[in-house]
DNA sequence: ATGAAAGCGCTAACAG
DNA sequence: CTGTTAGCGCTTTCAT
């Protein structure tokens, strides 16, 4: 072997005449009359290369535009330094904040967040996974996803996953998430305190934390000895669904002094379809949402609702890939945060405590 | 040189006693009793491989649960088939539907979307996108960034780019938009030919678009030679500022018939201010937001608003991008879109003509 | 139809 | 302190 004559020439470096290739370490420690190896150390920072050096190597980068490349820099150091974050639903208001939580906690970790949507349709939520792992991110954090438990644990099995807004009990899956069920009992006593005693409860149906939420309704009005005046429609998370669980409830002649929908979405909803029908809110109707998303602190809005700490969320979940990818850890941990009411416009205290008729 | 008797031991593939190292083509062909250039043939479904080996290739991927790394891929390949997408703001709901577009073309052509966010901060901004471009995605997308142009050229020169929400005179850069002064002057029309000539407009400040809106506006009135009547204050495209700027105008005794608002949060703050001081939309005032995000159509605020077919946007930029990418573009194309009107409730003809007092 | 070999851009021992 | 060397996991000629 020795000498290999290779066609080592530059004209690779323009391809059909298109954009350049950009420069390479090689191209920067040729113009530095330096060796690469010693180009990598200087611009990592390395205390053993000598000042002068180190400034030939960075003056001979930057007029060369050279950038690092992560490509090559990943496959041999086998890791990314990136978290991939799959978000089951760029349209739900309340991730927004559990990934500004995650961004800024991945930052200041020294990683990036780099985020993959699924429309909240399995098969695409397993794709974007699935693109997460062939770029190889160090970890990946399921924010709110749909995903049957195999998928997850499939997820799970390459490399460390954190849930945020779902529950787990594997120990390869950690998660993060509020306490639905001391939520909804947040949003009983705040009505039952205000004199409420006839509350319906408008479901999230099959949705995330929905079936936590309605037991803790349950139980909360079971606790105030008012369990025969609870009473709970389906819903869905959605406006749509909110608004039809109300004209459900005042078709079948049921009056509720005040009713606690499982997301705002939904209570914006049931807002709507109380007007509509004539009762006014909170005069004739209190109604109480959860999740605090923006959408609830709007002046046109201002629903009371019940608070999750979702920028926190977002942190914890961070906070639990890095003991996996930094701090060894191998048993999981569920971390369930406390949720805390928001009192708004929407409840008031009823006006007469007994009605029958509409 | 010659026989390297390097540790090529197995042991390297587990560390510290935790998870394993992802099997690699190599362990693939050694199950399946190949050579892994074989495998990789057979893998991306070559069709010089006999079916017989194809199989064998493929059971021996799949009982060591083999995942292609896109890292090491991407390095020899010098193309990750990545997207980058800079959202510069996750709290816009402008941008969700964009990214929507952006991902289902992407897709159909081969391609993932990666997101990483910029927070509005230009600091932040530069950041994400730096990290897209060392990590070599394909293209970048900017969605709706508040970078000044030399850095957005900076990112141009180093990989296609495309601008959306913002237009570009560059060259280098390709751009999609929706057409602001057509959009303004659809809201203009609208109230005109309900019977309105006092109409004022809360613009949106700095922001995107909002000069372009502003000049719309102030040249349909003149159109309809209602130029003695429009009146122009300063907002800012938020909530706060929507209603802060309704407060202005009425503080200064101003009673505009109806109000055109820059974008849709405002308009949604515009219209909480108007009801505080008792003014009735659509009754006393009409309102008309801009962009139709999916805050206007909830019932609950039934805004009358500008739409923006906002998936094709993102699909468009998708495509500009491709277009320089497969196709070998050079020459810079800023295509422009025309927004319509969607009526909804907060517009009616004015109560009567004429109007002083408050 | 299949294998051998070279190399993508970079890091990480290991020498000197 | 600095250069040499050997890969990271994969694709891609080029032989066979």
């Amino acid at each position: 072997m020795t000498a290999n004559p290779g066609p080592k020439d530059d004209s690779r470096r323009r391809r059909g005449g298109a954009r350049s290739a950009p420069p390479t370490i090689v191209d920067v420690a040729a113009r530095a009359g330096v060796s690469k190896s010693l180009v990598s150390l200087a611009l990592r920072g390395d205390p053993r290369v000598r000042e002068e050096k180190r400034r030939a190597v960075l003056r001979a980068a930057k007029q060369l535009g050279y950038r690092p490349n992560a490509v090559a820099r990943s496959l041999v150091r086998r890791r990314t330094n990136v978290i991939g974050v799959m978000l089951s639903d760029l349209h739900n208001l309340y991730f927004v904040e559990v990934v500004d939580g995650i961004e800024a906690e991945a930052l200041s970790a020294q990683y990036r967040a780099l985020i993959n949507t699924g429309g909240r349709l399995p098969e695409r939520e397993w794709e974007a996974i699935e693109t997460l792992l062939q770029l190889r991110t160090d970890g990946v954090i399921l924010a709110g996803t749909v995903l049957p438990t195999p998928r997850i644990l499939a997820a799970a099995a390459a490399v460390p996953l954190v849930l945020v807004a779902r529950t787990s009990r594997w120990p390869s899956v950690d998660s993060v998430a509020n306490d639905d069920r001391a939520g909804a009992r947040l949003a009983v006593d705040h009505l039952v305190s205000l004199g409420h005693r006839h509350i319906a409860h408008v479901d999230g149906g099959r949705g995330a934390g929905a079936s936590a939420r309605r037991r803790g309704f349950l139980e909360a009005m079971a606790d105030r000895g008012l369990a025969a005046t609870a009473v709970v429609v389906r819903g869905d998370y959605t406006e749509e669904g909110g608004a039809s669980a109300v004209d459900r409830l005042l078709a079948q002649g049921r009056r509720p002094t005040a009713v606690f929908v499982a997301n705002d979405l939904a209570a914006v909803g049931a807002l709507h379809a109380l007007e509509q029908r004539g009762h006014r809110v909170p005069e004739d109707v209190s109604v109480v949402g959860y999740d605090n998303t923006s959408l609830a602190a709007l002046g046109h809005i201002d629903l009371t609702t019940i608070h999750q700490p979702r920028r926190d969320l977002g942190a914890m979940a961070v906070r639990l890939l890095l003991e996996r990818l930094e701090g060894g850890r191998r048993r999981a941990r569920h971390v369930v945060v406390p949720p805390s009411l928001v009192a708004r416009g929407t409840t008031a205290p009823p006006a007469s405590r007994v009605r029958g008729e509409s």
